[in-house]
DNA sequence: GTGTTCGGCTG
DNA sequence: CAGCCGAACAC
């Protein structure tokens, strides 16, 4: 149970396998014996619950590109291997004969990045614009900048004061981010769904503007320089500086 | 297919 | 409890 490398609920014949659309890892679950493919547990247990044996629930192929090689959906773990999404003007030189190599260009992109970066922050120079303009904060207001926002969960634009306790309200206080270069900023997302209270820090990059689920997934993009090796895809926000 | 939210596992 | 991340949900 403690081990999810083998998802129990997966019936035999099925192989769990990966695909990576738009930098979005995509997992899909396989049937080898028909060759169909579930993109949801749900599908899986649907069509197995209903139909064991052979039913095409979604495409009615005889044969079709799974017959005769099955080429493996492997991942491509070496930056190389895969089109890039580059942003226009950067250009690629050459293919690299060593990891070192690459590794050499991708120093030099982030020391690009980091002078960048430092730039950014300096001359932000920790902009602590307090505005606390809550009336019913019950929590103590940090002295960093804090900004709120609110959407109706009905359709109702009006009442704001009372809507925070039974609407989902959105308030995120920035500050700068610990363990992270300087410039970065750390969100912390306060919304509420139902009744829970949730608490989700966000971290953006001042240069790139990519908002990161996770320190874990900003260090992995400070690391390779490449989004794809997020656990998440981070949103890309545009700076306004 | 893409963006958003939820929920749950782990440390 | 907080952080992280997969997966479901919704557009």
């Amino acid at each position: 149970m403690v081990d999810g490398k083998s998802p129990e609920w997966l019936p035999p014949g099925f192989t769990e396998k990966f695909k990576y659309k738009n930098g979005r890892k995509i997992k899909y679950y396989y049937n080898v014996a028909t060759g169909e493919k579930y993109h949801s547990k749900k599908d899986v247990i649907s069509a197995t619950t209903g139909n064991v044996s052979h039913g095409t629930p979604q495409t009615t192929n005889d044969d079709n590109g799974f017959s005769s090689n099955n080429k493996v959906d492997a991942i491509s773990p070496e930056p190389n291997d895969s089109p890039d999404p580059l942003p226009s003007g950067w250009t690629v030189e050459e293919k690299h004969e060593t990891l070192e190599d690459a590794r050499d260009q991708l120093t030099r992109f982030y020391s690009r990045a980091a002078v960048a970066r430092y730039l950014n922050s300096v001359h932000h120079a920790n902009t602590t614009s307090l505005q606390n303009k809550l009336d019913n904060v019950d929590e103590p207001l940090p002295d960093m900048s804090l900004q709120l926002s609110m959407t109706s969960a009905g359709s109702e634009p009006e009442k704001k004061r009372k809507m925070a306790l039974s609407s989902r309200f959105v308030a995120s206080v920035s500050t700068p981010a610990d363990g992270l270069p300087p410039g970065w900023i750390k969100e912390i997302i306060t919304s509420k769904s139902g009744s829970k209270i949730r608490r989700d820090p966000f971290y953006t990059d001042p240069v790139s503007g990519h908002v990161f689920r996770s320190k874990p997934d900003a260090l992995r993009f400070l690391k390779t320089g490449d989004i794809r090796y997020c656990a998440s895809r981070p949103k890309t926000r545009i700076i306004s500086n």
